[in-house]
RNA sequence: GCCCGGAUGGUGGAAUUGGUAGACACGCAGGACUUAAAAUCCUGUUCCUGUUGAGGGAGUGCGGGUUCGAUUCCCGCUCCGGGUACCA
């Protein structure tokens, strides 16, 4: 019988779905284990070969921890809210909905095209208000509750509320926008809109007006880690900065607990230190400095105090507070043009001139605490608005961007820390004595910055201080695709959550997705939807894109549930994700969030963990070749002009861009000879009609209109093409959809070939070439199940020492692999067996029955109709994993390499258990050996038992 | 700039705790089968040197170090990839 992957995996396929093989329950006397890949966006591309990479590799995982004996959940849904639908509804009017629904169909096909073990009955949708009324309930729980500092956990408003009637906001230790100082006489004589306004300072999901990355033409806010070198990620948009009043996530509460559980985590240190800068904690003073002639007194955040003696001024943020109050009259008018100037900068400006600083004196001054001079106050662009206070006290002898300010303004700069111990020390780094700072002269830098601390507290113009870079997440979106939020505002403009009854909120239909005037989201047009009949309005923004992948692991435990977004039975039976697959992009956005709803969950007693994903792969891109001619930028005689890279290169002078060919056009693509033949050229003329008329030139002549004028004897054309490897996009030309390799191959060949690629981590180009490799492999392993007649040939015979050797250095090898996720050496150890196992014209059930269950997960359509061939009724993917016993690879002997100072030059045989003194005995004897030795002295012989022997000589 | 990764044959990659560098494939070369081709199978394939054979030398980005022994550990560089940035 031949091996037809066409045939038996579509059989099988349908076998699984008809006998609901990958159906997993919650009740179960198996110990549990969670695989997750990360959620997909249904893109309208579709999927490409690089996606389903990581895919492959948790498949792997869950089908061998079943297989195991665990209960494997092993879900897959769709994160289906987002800009992309939202984008292509303005363009073309069809519903968000129905295009997503369209992609979500396509992706559906592409992943059962793979042979998935997903259970499909616990699919989730992101847009499906079945699912996002519990999205909006979780937004709806945060907005009810503030976060306790003392407790180091979030508790109800009402509790707050008790709290500020009873003694305002002594004894509060809450994480909040803004320190107030309130008595409960004043709280009970505010207004219900001065209350609300006071309680957003504290609610975890609040309101305010914040600087936000305003992007003109998508009409949206957009969070930071969606905007890129100062335009939006998606489409390259100018964005500015723009005063906005916008809900907001209060993430920063929970700053140190992010930071700190990082280390109970098994995630790439890489992974961890990306989510430990984000969070960037930084520990140092809060230093209050009076001003001249003021009451008040500017408060500054240093990582440095030991420096005070050195501060010669102060810069505050051109946002800062105070300046309006601080301007003396005569800098009035230098200090209005700055603040316009400010203004006018929108973030890609500010990045784009580091180097250069921009200022302006205020006129006052305020005194150094320590040093009682005055000190002048300067506003600067380069003190951020948002970061620690919003000002600084400036260094200029240890600070680099002080001292470019201090020398562009001619302002003081007193040494304070004496270097010349660190000769090669910079300006920032922590060392050195200290000079000209009173009673700090002498010390080193580290007792310095403890001693200052000491005396900041003592004298009371300050005290220890921990900052964080991490901001509060922006949590609003001017979209008509999101979620919407569950909030009513009442005629005082007072925001009131949505009772839980009221759920889910859904979108209202409309016709039109453009934004409304305004900056508002589409849904304000929606004015029977906005205005409520008793007189009460609905919020209009929608929820960003992470909202709904913020927490869609607990909801595919338990799916369907109408009462609770999961029930307590199944969280406490499903816990936490033990294994979470997805790419690197997701470092800081996604994988913070989720940590930051989780712990809020686990605070309030909604979930058992405190942490939802205990150990993260990231998988490795998948690159594509991409081949480019190069085209003359201007026009020859009216003729675009190609040449050859070669000739491109040598005509400096010629300016040339990059014209993206289809790879399937170029000769020997993705190496340093590629080049377009005659053929090619005429494929791509016909492909790209715009060029028909074009010339191409090369050394060995030129084409145009499908004539090849050879120089001299030339046959054809040899144009070379540059060729790079890079992102796999459609304009690239380089797109390779999995769908018409499984076409050509089988999926259980594309599973394994994406495998035997390289380490999953890793990013490597696709390359189709090798696949032939593991094509061969699978037939040969099909092969051993038959004899030459091609019918079925498996005997009970007992197996010799020699095939359950193969058999279960196999075992150990996959086992051991699998384990630490090194899928590409398992492709290896399967083809070594095979082809040992072919030597042998092993036959025998006893060792190939195992080696199909070994290879269920990594090649499941094959297994299971061979498992089926041999006789059994039930699912390969339920039988048991082989079980390894070691007894079958104890040796007789050992091979033993013998060294010369290292170098390998003869190999000898001992028998097992050979004393040391002995082996060395010999091998000095050996006749390859000895003449290695002649004339020299033996210093040493070093034998490893079991490993090498080494030869010291001289 | 700072923080992470990485660099091994013509190519993808292997070497798990410091112990035989190049497993397994691709490609290439030669051969078998075939009228022929495809498919399949066999042999060879790090480089240099050696007419064959045997042998010898070099070799894991570069330069040094530790060690009997280094792809693996340490120090200093180069290049590539990713993250991040007036962060006080």
């Amino acid at each position: 019988m031949d091996y037809r992957p066409r045939d038996i995996e579509k059989k099988w396929r349908k076998y699984w779905v008809e006998n609901e093989t990958y159906r997993v329950s919650n009740d179960s006397d198996k110990p549990k284990f969670y695989v997750l890949d990360m959620f997909p966006y249904p893109s309208g591309a579709g999927l490409h070969v690089g996606h389903p990479l990581g895919y492959i590799a948790s498949d792997i995982f869950a089908r061998y921890k079943r297989l195991r004996g665990f209960n494997v959940l092993h879900p897959m849904g769709y994160d289906a809210f987002g800009l992309p639908a939202e984008q292509y509804a303005i363009q073309t009017g069809v519903h968000p909905a129905v295009s997503t629904d369209e992609n979500i169909q396509r992706y559906r096909e592409q992943l059962d095209n793979i042979g998935f073990s997903f259970d499909w009955s616990r699919e989730v949708k992101t847009s499906d208000p079945s699912y996002y009324k519990w999205t909006q309930w979780i937004f709806r729980e945060l907005f009810e509750h503030w976060y306790d500092k003392g407790q180091q956990k979030a508790r109800p408003i009402s509790e707050l509320i008790a709290h500020l009637e009873k003694q305002g906001t002594q004894g509060l230790q809450a994480a909040q926008s803004e320190e107030i100082s309130l008595s409960a006489e004043a709280w009970k004589k505010m207004s219900a809109k001065e209350q609300d306004t006071l309680l957003m300072d504290y609610r975890l999901a609040y309101r305010k007006t914040t600087y936000v990355n305003w992007c003109e033409e998508l009409g949206t806010v957009l969070a930071n880690d969606e905007v890129k070198d100062g335009v939006s990620e998606r489409g390259g948009f100018p964005v500015e900065r723009k005063p906005m009043l916008q809900w907001s996530l209060r993430i920063t509460a929970y700053a140190e607990r992010l930071l700190q559980s990082l280390q109970t985590l098994e995630w790439s240190e890489a992974m961890k230190k990306m989510q430990s800068n984000w969070i960037g904690r930084s520990e140092g003073a809060q230093v209050f400095f009076p001003i001249q002639g003021h009451d008040e007194s500017i408060e500054v955040f240093t990582t440095r105090p030991d420096t005070i003696f050195g501060a010669t001024f102060m810069v505050l943020a051109p946002e800062h507070d105070l300046v309006e109050s601080l301007t003396t009259p005569d800098q009035r008018a230098a200090v209005d043009a700055y603040l316009e100037y400010a203004k006018s900068r929108s973030e890609r400006d500010r990045m784009a001139d580091v180097k250069e600083a921009t200022g302006v004196f205020t006129g006052a001054y305020a005194i150094n605490p320590l040093t009682e001079s005055p000190i002048p106050i300067w506003l600067g662009e380069y003190v951020l608005k948002d970061y620690g206070t919003g000002a600084i006290m400036a260094v200029p002898s240890d600070d680099d961007r002080d001292h470019r300010f201090a020398t562009k303004f001619g302002i003081e700069i007193i040494e304070v820390i004496d270097k010349s111990d660190y000769p090669n020390a910079g300006r920032e780094d922590k060392v050195g004595k200290m000079i000209n700072s009173g009673f700090l002269n002498g010390m080193e830098v580290l007792d310095a910055i403890e001693k200052t601390l000491q005396a900041v507290e003592e004298r009371g113009i300050g005290s220890r201080r921990v900052n964080y870079r991490l901001r509060d997440a922006i949590y609003s979106r001017q979209r008509y695709w999101g979620e919407p939020f569950p909030i009513v505002y009442d005629p005082e403009g007072v925001a009131h959550s949505m009772e839980i009854s009221e759920l889910p909120l859904e979108l209202p239909e409309l016709e039109d997705f453009k934004p409304a005037s305004g900056g508002k989201s589409p849904l304000a047009r929606a004015e029977d939807w906005v205005n409520l009949p008793n007189g009460w309005e609905r919020e209009t923004d929608t929820m960003p894109g992470f909202a709904g992948s913020s927490w869609y692991f607990l909801r595919y435990m338990d799916a369907h549930n109408p009462e609770e977004f999961a029930s307590r039975k199944a969280l406490d039976y499903w816990q936490d994700v033990d294994l979470y697959v997805g790419g690197t992009e997701h470092a800081v956005g996604h994988l913070m969030y989720s940590r930051f709803w989780h712990k809020f969950l686990y605070d309030k007693g909604l979930v058992p963990t405190d942490e939802p994903f205990k150990k993260l792969i990231n998988q490795g891109m998948i690159q594509g070749v991409i081949e480019s001619m190069m085209m003359q930028k201007e026009k020859v005689n009216g003729y675009n002009r190609f040449v050859c890279a070669d000739l491109a290169a040598a005509e400096v002078d010629t300016e040339f861009v990059k014209i993206p060919v289809h790879v399937d056009f170029v000769q020997n693509y993705g190496t340093p000879g590629s080049y377009m033949d005659t053929d090619s050229v005429k494929h791509f003329t016909d492909w790209r009609p715009e060029f028909q008329n074009a010339i191409f030139e090369c050394g060995n002549g030129t084409y145009q209109n499908g004539k090849f004028q050879p120089k001299g004897s030339a046959d054809g054309s040899y144009l070379m093409t540059v060729s790079e490897v890079g992102k796999m996009s459609k304009r690239y030309f380089n797109v390779v959809n999995p769908d018409d390799v499984v076409e050509r191959y089988g999926a259980d060949c594309f599973r394994m070939y994406e495998m035997f690629l390289g380490p999953v981590e890793q990013a490597k180009p696709w390359d189709t070439k090798g696949i032939d490799g593991v094509s061969k492999f699978l037939r040969k392993f099909w092969g051993l199940f038959f004899d030459e007649a091609d019918a079925l040939f498996v005997t009970d015979e007992t197996p010799t020492k020699g095939e359950q050797r193969i058999l279960h250095t196999c075992i150990k090898k996959i086992t051991d692999d699998i384990e630490r996720f090194s899928f590409n050496t398992c492709v290896a150890a399967f083809m070594i067996a095979t082809n040992d196992l072919q030597k042998e014209k092993c036959n025998k059930r006893a060792i190939l029955e195992p080696m199909l269950t070994l290879l269920a997960p990594f090649a499941p359509h094959l297994t299971e109709d061979l498992w089926h061939q041999l006789g059994h009724s039930e699912t390969v993917h339920n039988s048991s994993f082989p079980v390894f016993d070691g007894n079958w690879l104890i040796e007789d002997s050992v091979s033993y390499p013998v060294s010369i100072n290292g170098k390998k030059r003869a190999m000898v045989d001992f028998p097992m258990g050979t004393p040391s003194d002995q082996i060395e005995k010999t091998a000095l004897e050996l006749e390859e050996i000895k003449k290695w030795i002649d004339g020299m002295t033996v210093r040493k012989v070093i034998v490893v038992p079991n490993r090498m022997i080494n030869i010291v000589v001289s």
